[in-house]
DNA sequence: GGAATGACATTTA
DNA sequence: CTAAATGCCATTC
């Protein structure tokens, strides 16, 4: 098995994550420099370590949740743990949230 | 090497 | 606004 760049570059982004702050699959490929969001949220499907990524502060660009391995309603519970608003599986102020990565090179 | 899949995004109806 | 269809990228079978 090959080293899974993407996998694990998508995992260090998530450290970059402010806490209270989220960011979306297409904003993370973005900061890889890829328009693989579909490969992101499937690096973060197989998640090798669902614990040491806070994958849970991705959601999807409509500010939707998406998804988790864990069980959604286990991310909308952190999200909120973290200080962000969801309602009806969405984020209040989403757009106020979201989180930018540095796409300076 | 090729087909199939997915925690997506965007456009059109 | 909701639903359906299409496109995209990487990984897996």
């Amino acid at each position: 098995m090959k080293i899974n760049n993407f996998n694990q570059r998508c995992l260090e982004k998530l450290h970059l994550i402010p806490k209270g702050m989220v960011s979306t699959y297409f904003e993370l490929a973005n900061s890889l420099n890829s328009k693989a969001f579909r490969a992101v949220g499937n690096a973060m499907a197989n998640n090798p370590n669902p614990i040491s990524a806070p994958c849970h502060r991705i959601v999807r660009s409509d500010g939707t949740l998406g998804g988790y391995s864990l069980g959604v309603k286990k991310k909308i519970k952190l999200l909120k743990e973290e200080g962000i608003s969801i309602q009806n599986n969405k984020i209040l102020n989403f757009k106020s949230k979201i989180f930018k990565f540095n796409s300076t090179s």
